[in-house]
DNA sequence: TCGACTTTTGTAATCGATTACATCTTGCGA
DNA sequence: TCGCAAGATGTAATCGATTACAAAAGTCGA
């Protein structure tokens, strides 16, 4: 099978331009990017070169040049997380709009993986970063930081002065998830965690303890099960409570697919949603408008999240910071479906209150 | 509130790591890319120079001068598709090993934004472009083919003597899903398509009416429903079988997302799945393990598809291209699960087939 | 110790743009 | 028409690495 060669382009360069339109390589330059600089005559003259040879500069000189790579990267944890990649999204449209590039730093939940990365900034092959980490990506011996280039932490805080958090309001909407239970009736809590290491996790589940003490109850009344942010966690959650006696009946997950992992398993053993057990998830991905129930939980402004992170990096990277816009903290829609009610217990006390 | 300021590393240079060691810039870069090449004894003394000062090459520079980038273009149709995110984690295993990082280009389903990354590969910001498109990108007045790039198509084949495809058998697997519901007693048959310009969507429903061929039914036996590859599809497609006095009983869907809708939509009319109709989907996503009933799907090998496309990509860009390699179909597996089963008709002639 | 040959290292050109500075044009008032 | 300022364009340095070629150092046998 013969097949036409690929590479025989031949590679145009400013200085052909240049010839071809009777000027030099430093009028082509500015007419390429300082418009109003030259004449007319001389634009046209050179603009009908630049057409007729196809010419684009090559970026890389021009990078080298500029000192600058118009490009950022983008560390995530895990791609096929929806919330990261609509996240991802959103930083993709703001991005763009500036003529922008992103590299993806994708750690694939290893963290052996980040050395690349910061490797990838001490080598000034960006002009920003965008991290999903909530941490400073290391190589073994420097952080990220001494890269010398901006730095915005988004979806997860970072605690650094240095380093501008773009977050949701995580620990209010975990508060106000148990104020809900407990305002449907709701006296023995349940807690499905994510990654335990992470921040996010620590900022949720504390949010969560909030919400148990400020409805007055204590640390015995709620059960948590350790796991990750993925749908065998909350199978694994159900598996420990289908084995209880006395069964939590307001049950909170850390993330949505926990949430769905749960329902899935508990249903298959004919416990009813939300008449037995409501459960209330935390994103609002896609998919929780489409489990049987659909699912109660709440939504992140993962787009508006994307957007602002990267709106902060480039005011950084433009030097153009203003304290007011250091810290972004959005807030979270409460999606109230159907797997969440009313106790339909003995002791139910009709607590009942239609919102918080 | 005061901030540190964050530039403030001074950028060191090769020449500076040549002062240090008492050498030439000449013999610093030989230590770095040619090891072999220089004493012992001056090794390392410019790897004590590097060490101390912490220099990292300036892969700018280092780029425009090999003329080589180190950097892949990923065109994808949209990023929060679990179908390509799970692709593009493939890739991203595959080029990370070899040192290569990832540029991504996200559609987000607008044909009106590939003109960008079309200049993005003229200006040679990249060696290599893997299009998850299946058609190639244009700015309006060149394509990408013109940047002289290597390319290579992977999920959707791009019909073109220079690109190698790096596809799915999904033709036959299409084949296969009406042979299955066919083997399963079901004659009147529902396909649900995908985006109908789509090569995919084309290769699919091709596939679909193959098998109806096969299985000895013509075009009178099933009806099709036109729509996106996203789940309000598969509720619209409910929606009209809903309306149905003869409705079919065995479900064809060109992805998860549109089959999971569909799903949903009968079963609140209390349609019985698989009882009354039986729901195969395309993909093989995560969340078709949890909805309810679980989903009966082919599932794609997207992993190892990104995987196998970034290989590909890496042959022809370091000029080891064999024509065996080319073209490559990877087989999909059929996961038997919940929403399909025999037909429980009056007319039902009990041709029920284990497997196809 | 000398010379021929090999190995190691250095000098300077190069990649392809941008831009500081120098030089040449143009426009305009006297 | 001349002179001068403002505007347009050209020359060449520069960004920071790699690498062809030249030069120096080392090796070894006679």
């Amino acid at each position: 099978m013969s097949r036409k060669r690929w590479r025989s382009v031949k590679e145009i360069r400013i200085a052909d331009v240049a010839r071809l339109a009777g000027v030099s390589t430093a009028t082509v330059s500015r007419v390429l990017s300082e418009p109003g600089k030259v004449r007319q005559k001389t634009h046209d003259l050179v603009m009908e070169a630049v057409r007729r040879s196809g010419y684009i500069p090559n970026s890389t000189a021009q990078k080298l040049r500029t000192r600058r790579t118009m490009n950022v990267l983008v560390v995530a944890p895990r791609l096929t997380n929806p919330v990261f990649a609509e996240v991802l999204r959103g930083v993709d449209d703001e991005l763009t709009q500036s003529g922008y590039g992103i590299i993806i730093g994708n750690l694939d939940n290893r963290r052996e993986r980040e050395a690349r990365y910061v490797d990838l900034a001490l080598s000034r092959q960006v002009d920003g970063i965008l991290l999903l980490t909530g941490y400073i990506p290391e190589n073994g011996t420097r952080d990220m930081r001494e890269s010398g280039l901006p730095i915005v932490a988004i979806c997860a805080a970072i605690e650094d002065d240095t380093i501008p958090n773009v977050v949701v309001q995580d620990r209010e909407a975990c508060r106000r998830a148990v104020e809900y239970l407990a305002g449907l009736g709701h006296r023995r809590f349940g807690y499905i965690s994510g990654t335990p290491s992470s921040i996010i996790e620590r900022e949720r589940f504390q949010g969560f303890r909030e919400g148990i003490e400020a409805a007055g109850f204590s640390h015995n009344d709620y059960v948590r099960w350790e796991g990750t942010f993925v749908f065998s966690t909350g199978v694994a959650a159900a598996e420990s409570f289908l084995t209880m006696k006395d069964r939590p009946t307001g049950i909170f997950a850390a993330c949505d697919e926990s949430a769905i992992g749960f329902i899935k398993r508990v249903r298959e053993e004919r416990v009813r949603v939300p008449q037995d057990v409501s459960v209330i998830g935390f994103d609002g991905i896609e998919f929780a408008d489409y489990t049987e129930p659909t699912l109660t939980t709440f939504r992140q402004p993962l787009h508006e999240l994307g957007r602002a992170g990267a709106d902060v990096l480039l005011k950084l990277i433009r030097n153009q910071m203003k304290p007011e816009d250091w810290d972004v903290r959005l807030p979270l829609t409460l999606l109230e479906r159907d797997t969440t009610g009313p106790v339909l217990h003995k002791d139910y006390k009709s607590l009942r209150r239609s919102t918080i």
